[in-house]
DNA sequence: CACTCGTACTTAATCGTTTTCGTATAAACA
DNA sequence: TGTTTATACGAAAACGATTAAGTACGAGTG
């Protein structure tokens, strides 16, 4: 590889100047520079981060965690929307992605702080995780500038999705078609707080409108686990007083539920409505289309982005603070009218 | 942060002693070592992968080039499926993973190959990419390990998914199941030679068959486009005599064309039959689940990876080839029997 | 005893940058 | 003319590790 070195006996000049030059200090003349950024374009000079690195302490390299309790891995739909948009901003402004784990490197496994550490990042996200993990909790307490996706942790930029207000307005929506009797079959409490976020304002949604909600319309199901919202949702269809609509954990579950509704011979959303909640891909594709509750999340990853990079860049001035995101009701066509 | 300098101090030792002791060189005493040990994880030190990779040319990083044509970014299930398998691999191994991009970086944008070099990649996977783009070609013939997915380059390393033996199978399932009327909405050519694969497959399958396809049973649709794949549909479904099965290029357009299908009322498989291909999680959430060609996207990724780390590790002995992947027709209830 | 070894360390150069001080030259000023 | 000042550049010390080459010492050998 050719080195400033390389270019600065090229141009009988030192490294010194070699490097302003490239640099844009002030303190080079323009014939100079002029001459020395050709020389090293022909050259086919290329900069070297790694030694950049070692001076600077800065490797406009951002480690992202991005590990799902269930391994999904890069499949998780709503959090893959967070990861495009947040690393598409990120890039934009010079920085690059690389993701953290914790696997062995060498003669050990690192803890994720430590393989923070070893590749120097000049901030962290955490996108998706296990909160409760200590590991987790390590890294989040550092020094290493860090934002998190949909959980708050204390004195750390946190970006979240409004639940509580994204859950009142996907009732308050069903509601206006007609619906009084609604049921939730609502995610597994395992994760963050978002569950529990989506629940208690299903429960205070629905006084406030003045529903009431039979303690067999709420079931526990799973995010993304089809076969655990069909399961429930056959519960519901057993029921002497079937509700008229059901809202899902998310759209994937939704889907599940479709499925069950239809084998039994009933109609979406003639016979009985269905929600979800999240506004990834699948849900447009649905037949019919699925309402659900629209997440930013272009927004989300935006945000995280731009907060941590401020975080990087300007941390005197940079606010902690948590960020809340708003969602948008999608309405598809599987929540009917009634009445 | 504390450095080997520091611990050296600490221990009474050179530098140089601390480095071996850490790496396992044999020429240290094994109570040097353990005491050296012991104090760099009680005082934290913390490697420097900066200053390692300046010194031994070796970053333990792999680029990944992953942007699809048409910016649906890490959303495009298909290769997200493939890159997580390839994560995993490299991982283990003690690699990390970093997207290569080509925003500016500083004064101006850099290419592919230059991005590359900044961050001095020990290797390089195009997993997804337009194969066309002069900046992708420039990666591809330069001196730096790599390895490509579903497209071959020549004298590189590639992993391709058997497409021919997939389409073949597929097919000769279809017909075992009786069917003699099939159709098939392909994938847009602007791709790589995925298409074309297929394409030409499915015509000498069905000759192998013994099968007449006339001209109006095959149709241009597109990858992932449901809305495309509908309207083709609805060209198949008015035609004097409609095939008994419809084949899409996808699992996504297949559940276009379901949509479609059962808008007119009829149902899958007894009026009529689909068959999809990848074998994406969406097929087993379909209403009937989904007949389609799933193909092995997890020894796709792991064969990618361990291909690449083998390149970079052994460029001598490590050969360069084409590793053709098979896939495997999951058998789910779209496609009915006949006769 | 003189010699060769093997063991356990140290010295010092080096990787490619950045950056703080200098310093030389020429222009500007008193 | 002598002094300041701005401009354009260079010398050299880092940053934190790796590693070839050297050294000191005790043990083994003839």
């Amino acid at each position: 590889m050719v080195s400033m070195k390389d270019v600065s006996v090229a141009c009988g000049v030192s490294i010194a100047t070699v490097s302003k030059a490239l640099n844009g200090h002030k303190d080079i003349g323009e014939e100079t520079r002029a001459h020395i950024i050709q020389v090293a374009k022909q050259l086919g000079y290329s900069p070297n981060s790694a030694a950049r690195t070692l001076k600077t302490n800065r490797t406009y390299n951002i480690g992202v965690l991005f590990s799902p309790n269930d391994m999904s891995g890069l499949t998780h739909d709503f959090f893959t929307y967070v990861l495009n948009a947040f690393k598409a901003t990120i890039e934009q402004q010079g920085y690059d992605l690389t993701f953290i784990n914790n696997v062995r490197q060498g003669v050990q496994r690192m803890s994720f702080l430590e393989h923070c550490r070893y590749r120097n990042f000049d901030g962290v996200a955490i996108i998706c995780a296990d909160f409760f993990d200590a590991a987790v909790e390590e890294l989040v307490k550092s020094d290493i500038p860090v934002v998190t996706v949909d959980h708050v942790f204390n004195d750390r930029v946190a970006v979240v999705s409004d639940n509580v207000k994204g859950m009142h307005d996907l009732l308050t929506y069903i509601y206006e078609q007609g619906h009084r009797r609604i049921a939730y079959i609502h995610g597994s409490h395992s994760g963050s707080g978002v569950t529990k976020s989506r629940l208690s304002s299903f429960y205070r949604t629905a006084e406030e409108l003045g529903l009431k909600i039979p303690d067999e319309y709420v079931l526990e199901g799973d995010y993304r686990d089809t076969a655990l919202a069909y399961k429930m949702t056959e519960k519901l269809l057993d029921l002497r007083e079937p509700p008229t609509c059901i809202c899902y954990a998310d759209d994937f579950s939704a889907f599940g539920g479709m499925n069950a509704i239809k084998d039994r011979g009933l109609k979406i959303p003639d016979d009985i409505s269905v929600a979800g909640y999240d506004g990834i891909s699948i849900g447009r594709h649905l037949e019919p289309q699925l309402t659900t509750l629209a997440q930013d999340t272009g927004r989300m990853g935006r945000t995280a982005a731009e907060k941590l990079i401020s975080l990087v860049e300007r941390p005197r001035s940079a606010i902690i603070e948590m960020v809340v995101v708003e969602g948008k009701v999608f309405k598809g066509r599987s929540v009917g009218k009634i009445g």
